[in-house]
RNA sequence: GGCCCGUUCGUCUAGGGGUUAGGACGCCAGGUUUUCAUCCUGGUAGCAGCGGUUCGAAUCCGCUACGGGCUACCA
């Protein structure tokens, strides 16, 4: 029988969730909606040192505001919990007990400060220490010492590890789905901690014995998983639950948009752009860092450009809906090498998915922003200044800069444009079209533009001449809409207003 | 250093023995907008190098170079 598919995303609650991190719970979403299976969340909490408060809390609204919503984890429910692998503690020194009764595995006796000192001398001889077959035998541990000894060691309350006995000479090869044929020859492996001495597991063994007993199906991760599949591999045979034991994947990791290395915290803050799903604020430092949600962005578009970053269907198509990705998503089209991140492609997608949002839609949202401001909008008339303004727009907030004069009268007037277009005659031009703006019957942008039309043919004055100094006078730049619309919008009085105002202030 | 993975326009990618090597972002130009932005049209630009296999290689193989990851009682 065809098992379920069941994937897990498995963070550690140590700092705010990458982006890279988004796109692995990303992919392993889709992956399991694709094939109607479940998306479980489990937090890898096993290293109390580097435990962050607050940082479990941001990866679960991260997921929830991504909408990857997971059937089972820590703030979900499910059966196979708990969730949180501190919780499931006891679980994994039978494991651990078993390999060792097996022969699989030994107590290390080695301190830490020791094995500091080994790494050190090697580094000093241009070497790399390294735990395993070939020294193992030198150091301390239940391999090379007396059973008796060993016996006194444990009965003594000495502290321990456990660590995994890496076979002699044997040829690991496994069928990644995305990389495919992937070979390791274990006597280049080292002889992984499995259980630390403070009674908690290393993620390697927590990892093999929460995927098998939460029946996961499918391991998908990142890269730089890749060089421990072996030990997984090795971990389920050596406790004899290699039977149903997961596929693996290894997904490319996202890199800096220029320069060495893989995306990081720094390259934001350096370039403007946010590497974190949402506003994070260190609860040591203090400080702040930007988020994708706080900064704008859709997570429509977010989710749309991070599945874009290493995957692709093979057709043209750029936007996909969720539904669309999981109909789509093949582990299979997973690309092999990084992917450079493009700040600038992410703001594409979001100018495309807020085009797609109605004059409605974007007026709620603009809404508050105005509040903030102390200005108090009739909904109708926004949704209509919405409605001339949002193709302008990449991101909410643009409104504002797009639009602040419907709400605002001009201040100053750009210095360059008066110099370049106002020229000694404008003022009384302008003034004739107050007057004629005052006689006008239908205030509409329709209107407005045919009596003005045919006052300026009457005149025999160029547009030229006298649509940038009103454009002046109404926004205080020399952009924006259609200038009619903008009358339109503004109303007959603060048009006329705005001009005569620019009038006596302009030379 | 060792091990593993990778390499198509600046960037994200399609293409997997015979293609004018396709698309998207960016950039540039033209058109529209009597402004600016949008939008439309066009353009720019790429198979890392060298050997091999083959009638034929971006595509298969090898080497080199370069890039990335791992090499903790971190995940």
């Amino acid at each position: 029988m065809e098992r379920k598919v069941r994937v897990r995303f498995a963070p550690s609650p140590t700092g705010p969730l990458h982006m890279g991190g988004v796109r692995t719970a990303l992919f392993n979403y889709l992956f399991a909606k694709k094939h109607g299976g479940d998306f479980l969340l489990r937090i890898e909490d096993t290293d109390q040192n580097r435990f962050v408060p607050g940082a479990e809390a941001y990866i679960i609204e991260s997921l929830k505001w991504c909408g990857l919503v997971p059937d089972e984890g820590v703030g979900f429910g499910g059966d196979f919990g708990p969730y949180r692998q501190s919780e499931r503690k006891p679980m994994y020194k039978r494991y651990a007990d078993s390999l060792i009764d097996n022969g699989f595995a030994y107590y290390a006796f080695d301190t830490a400060e020791e094995l500091d000192e080994l790494r050190k001398e090697a580094e000093a001889r241009k070497q790399v220490f390294s735990y395993d077959l070939h020294t193992r035998n030198g150091l301390k541990n239940s391999l090379s010492l007396s059973p008796e000894e060993v016996q006194e060691r444990l009965q003594s309350g000495q502290s321990y590890v456990i660590r995994f006995k890496m076979p002699e000479n044997r040829e690991i090869v496994e069928e990644d789905l995305i990389r495919g044929r992937v070979s390791f020859n274990t006597n280049q492996l080292d002889d992984k901690v499995l259980f630390k001495s403070d009674g908690m597991p290393t993620y390697h063994l927590a990892n093999v014995v929460d995927d098998h007993l939460m029946l996961i199906t499918h391991v998908i991760r990142g890269e730089e998983w890749l060089p421990s599949m072996p030990l997984h591999i090795l971990l389920y045979e050596s406790l004899g639950i290699s039977e149903n034991r997961p596929r693996f994947s290894h997904l490319p990791l996202i890199l800096k948009p220029e320069g060495k290395g893989k995306l990081s915290k720094r390259d934001g803050d350096k370039m403007g752009f946010p590497v974190f799903p949402l506003l994070w604020k260190d609860p040591e430092t203090g400080e702040f860092s930007r988020g994708y949600r706080e900064d704008g962005y859709f997570p429509e578009a977010f989710v749309n450009m991070l599945a874009l970053l290493g995957w692709s269907p093979g057709t043209e198509q750029e936007f996909f809906s969720i539904g669309e990705l999981i109909g789509l998503f093949d582990l299979s089209r997973v690309v092999k090498s990084g992917a450079r991140f493009d700040p600038e492609k992410a703001k594409w997608f979001n100018r495309h998915y807020l085009q797609q949002k109605s004059p409605d839609e974007l007026a709620v949202l603009f809404l508050p922003i105005l509040n903030e401001k102390g200005i108090n909008p009739d909904l109708q008339q926004l949704q209509l200044i919405v409605g001339s303004i949002k193709e302008r727009c990449e991101f909410v907030k643009d409104l504002w800069d797009q639009g602040h004069y419907f709400f605002q009268a001009p201040e100053s007037y750009d210095e360059k444009t008066i110099q370049k277009k106002w020229k000694p005659d404008t003022n009384e031009k302008l003034e004739a079209i107050s007057e004629l703006f005052e006689t006008i019957g239908d205030w509409d942008a329709a209107n407005i533009k045919e009596v003005f039309s045919v006052f300026m043919a009457e005149k025999e004055w160029g547009f030229g001449v006298v649509m940038v100094p009103i454009r002046l006078a109404l926004v205080g730049s020399s952009s924006g809409p259609d200038l009619f619309e903008i009358c339109g919008l503004l109303g007959r009085e603060e048009t006329v207003g705005r001009i005569r105002k620019a009038i006596k202030v302009i030379q």
